[in-house]
DNA sequence: GTCTATAAATCGATAGAC
DNA sequence: GTCTATCGATTTATAGAC
């Protein structure tokens, strides 16, 4: 009995989903030209060969991977929209969950900021992958300026007090990352929330 | 006329230097496994032979960044505690400072944040690499528990304080290196104060 | 769809001339 | 002290068998 193509499609889609989140944990540690094609396919327990007949080549998985988290991140964004509460309170929620998300998986942010400036990527998808951070960063503001206008967020340039949150989410994930990264104390949503608190 | 002895010295200095100063650019932008010798060399104006009479490997290069940048921030920390005033107005020079040194060249900084995952990089220089960071945050804690016996910097856990701030500080460098960070916004001391403010 | 073997290119590091 | 030529190892990407 052969295989259907529908159970073709499923073990497609396996294995891409395998080899995306083998390469999210390799490139969030070494970085994307130390990542060795081979590394990937071992984390993804597939052989080298099999990953080019997934993605055309190194670049197509990150371009995957950023494409992926703006997504989410797009979806994130949607999400805090349609939370209940003044924006104070949605702020509160946004950065708690931001917090959550950073101790399960710090790799995607990681990577999102540390090939930012990497002019090994091409410019192309170096422009890409500002797209992520830049959605955070947006929706961040979006929440300040209605605080601002509640009255329970400080008054200030909000793209400021949006850039500031964003720096520290990422530099936080880069730390957790580190092995040594024992002594790094996860702040509090209070803590990152007094930045913007009036 | 032979050259002297110590005209040949100051070559041999004035040769290391300008390889440092080209490989904190090098290793910034493209990262220490992208970098290329001949990327540094090409920089640093010689040929890349040349590079390795100064230096044993690429390794050693960056090692001696480290542990320069090592030893500025220790004279930081130092010049500090030699600043008068209370700790509270010492906080807000050092950050001054940070944000000044940050605008001039943010390369050095980015160095330090990059590599602390970076499994490329031999355990060891990892190691030597996360000093630089330690020592900014323990300078600042220790300027908030000071502040805070002031009454001047909210109460809380001092290393989670510090923290943040480091990690704002690391964050904001990446995103200044990035050639897209035109819309970068340079935060001022004052907003980063309000974190410890009380 | 998956693997192994291999081609082709890149890059760190060395040797030797000047 | 400096350069050019070159080796050797690593790695991306492909080809072809199963």
């Amino acid at each position: 009995m052969p295989r259907t193509e529908a159970s073709n499609q499923q073990i497609r889609d396996e294995r891409r989903e395998q080899i995306l989140q083998a390469a999210i944990k390799v490139f969030a540690r070494q970085g994307f030209s130390a990542a060795k094609i081979a590394d990937i396919a071992k984390a993804a327990q597939t052989s080298h060969g099999l990953l080019y007949h997934y993605f055309d080549n190194k670049e197509e998985i990150f371009a995957a991977l950023i494409e992926r988290t703006t997504h989410d991140l797009q979806q994130f964004a949607e999400a805090i929209r349609m939370q209940s509460g003044d924006a104070w309170e949605r702020l509160t929620w946004a950065l708690t969950r931001i917090l959550q998300g950073l101790r399960r998986q710090p790799d995607i942010y990681a990577v999102m900021l540390q090939e930012l400036a990497n002019e090994a990527i091409s410019p192309e998808l170096r422009q890409l992958a500002t797209r992520p951070a830049a959605i955070l960063q947006e929706t961040l503001k979006q929440l300040i300026v209605e605080g601002q206008a509640e009255g329970r967020v400080v008054a200030g340039d909000p793209d400021e007090l949006a850039g500031v949150l964003t720096f520290c989410i990422e530099g936080l994930s880069v730390n957790v990352l580190s092995p040594y990264s024992a002594s790094v104390i996860f702040p509090k949503p209070e803590t990152l929330l007094r930045l913007v608190k009036s």
